[in-house]
DNA sequence: ATAGACCATGTAAAGGTTTACATCAGGGCA
DNA sequence: TGCCCTGATGTAAACCTTTACATGGTCTAT
């Protein structure tokens, strides 16, 4: 009965009295077998306990069952969200996630290149916006990759995210509707596309409510604490400071508020600040953070559904899914103080 | 040159004017080949841009290269900091990191137990605590496992962890040091050892000050933010307090601090409050939760060495590895409240 | 009655490795 | 010279599936 040794699909057609073809057909296109002899093979399946060997399986049909997941940082707390996103929808379809990451070191990524090149994974997701690199004969055979969060450098790679633009128009409509005239964007020179679709909503934004150019400022930072703590005091050595700081995302505007905190600021009684992510430390500063909520289990869920569909399919069904960002409006914002708006 | 198909060790063979028996040789047993061969084998490889077909080798091999790894919960935070430890270890060694939760559904536990059964990891690494359980024939043939954080239940499996007895204690001696005698242990009643160890520590601390029992107040909670807060009201109940929260995890902590906070005490001022693991918000907190640190990325890495060695070696070279719990002390501890102390 | 179509099932090849066993050449020793 | 040993390499089986093709039986329409 228990043996050491996995039952394999020929010791099912021994018992079940029929070709191991049987067996197999039975398994995956039931409608093609009879009746009678699908009963017998399924009571044999259920004596002996068997599981087809997901290894002979993927040799034979020159893939395998896993989605190879390289994001720049796992250990990043964003990051694990979107995963139980993805882990969730592979494993409805039967397939399993591989997690890496690169932590921008190119090497690694040449190892991953390597694990892909050796059929070790159906399918892809990145997170780093850049395809993995080596030896010419290994970069031309990818399997299928979607981007996720920023889409792929080098083009014609489906990619999901959030609407990048609306989430920071929803921010500045915000602003806006509390008074704010003079906000502040504390942005981010790295070139990511997201960033710069951020900026385009407050840009817009500002545009809508006929705010005169000379009235924003905008300040390039690199997406740090540290760099909000900076942006901080270079605007205080201006002679016209805002009276709102919008944040290209929370690790800048918690940067921001630890600058303006440090002056003896109260915020949003001085001063107002905005995020983008919603992270989890947003809703436990003082004040919470208002900011974008990334939908991030959802992210993973389109992502790898996408993924599956471009596995089926062949083809890409749509090049790029933006998810609807959330306004979460926490307590950072508060009408401008008048000491500001009186100058 | 560069073929649609990958490259197999035939064709690496057929270059070398070897036989493909010579070829795996070469790579996998240099020393058994003739240095010229050697040499011709490697320039082969490199021309053909070979990678070896992990599936077939699997196949053969009868067993894979990866490593399965899997949590109640692969979305919370304090997950993904051990992932990278797991992750960079088994990678160093060729492995490959696959990753599951079960949101403690049984359904999900059986999904991996089939997973495993059809042979597509090689070993497995449990925070669950509890072995997944299904068909006899397929629990009867599970990997070597190894647990991280808790024993596995059903035992003989060995496992990775901070010494909460230990941490425990630091804990206790801090408060004590600042003067606290009447310091309340908020426990979690679920009977996971963890909880138990820790509450050794508070023991053993408070008898070695000589604090007698009647000065000992143990809530029992479930761990959980809501069951801290719940503690501060029955507590609150009672005719004596304590001076000091000393809590099982920083959960507990923050509904404690919440639980306070709410009847406008200030901490440290008012009440000490301790946490234990040091979860990513507790240096948000304001005020900012004495704890002790977990060292994921560590207990990470010494739960995937381990498993490696058990892997090659067959036997457990030891059941049980604590780690060094580090003491973080923030601002949620000072000395007493006079107003509690002179009653 | 017979050809053709169709259905259920079986046979065997193929997928890429690893490795036990066979082979062969060369060298040392009686 | 003949024998045995050693070291390098080759041959072929095995790992477990999936599936194209073959087989044989039943049914329908001529």
């Amino acid at each position: 009965m228990s043996n050491s040794t996995p039952a394999t699909i020929e010791d099912v057609a021994r018992i079940a009295e029929v070709s191991i073809a049987t067996v197999s057909r039975a398994i995956h296109m039931p409608e093609k077998v009879a009746n009678s002899t699908r009963l017998k093979v399924s009571q044999a399946i259920a004596i002996t306990g068997y599981t087809t060997n997901a290894m002979a399986r993927s040799l034979r049909l020159g893939r395998s069952n896993m989605i190879l997941v390289v994001a720049p940082d796992i250990g990043d707390p964003n990051f694990s969200n979107i995963l139980v996103g993805l882990e969730n929808e592979a494993r409805s379809h039967g397939y399993g996630v591989l997690i890496g990451h690169t932590q921008n070191d190119a090497q690694r990524g040449l190892e991953y290149l390597k694990f892909l090149n050796s059929n070790q994974a159906a399918g892809l997701i990145l997170f780093t916006g850049i395809l993995p690199f080596g030896h010419q004969s290994m970069t031309a055979r990818l399997p299928p990759c979607v981007g996720v969060f920023e889409p792929v450098f080098n083009g014609g790679i489906p990619y999901v995210g959030v609407d990048d633009t609306e989430g920071a128009r929803k921010v500045i409509d915000l602003l806006l509707a509390e008074g704010h005239r003079k906000i502040a964007f504390i942005g981010d020179s790295r070139t990511r596309l997201a960033y710069s679709r951020r900026r385009i909503g407050y840009d817009t934004g500002l545009d809508a409510a006929n705010v005169s150019a000379d009235q924003r400022i905008v300040f390039e930072g690199d997406g740090t604490i540290e760099s909000g703590r900076l942006a901080v005091e270079q605007l205080f050595m201006r002679d016209t400071l805002p009276t709102a700081f919008m944040c290209v995302n929370d690790q800048t505007a918690i940067g921001v508020m630890i600058g303006l905190g440090a002056r003896g600021y109260d915020i949003p009684r001085d001063f107002s600040v905005t995020g983008f992510d919603d992270v989890p430390q947003a809703s436990f500063m003082s004040p919470a953070l208002t900011t974008i909520r990334q939908p991030r289990t959802a992210i993973g869920k389109h992502a790898m559904a996408l993924l599956l569909e471009l596995l089926s399919d062949g083809q890409p069904p749509e090049t790029e899914i933006l998810l609807r960002p959330d306004l979460v409006v926490r307590n950072s914002v508060a009408a401008p103080s008048l000491k500001w708006t009186k100058r």
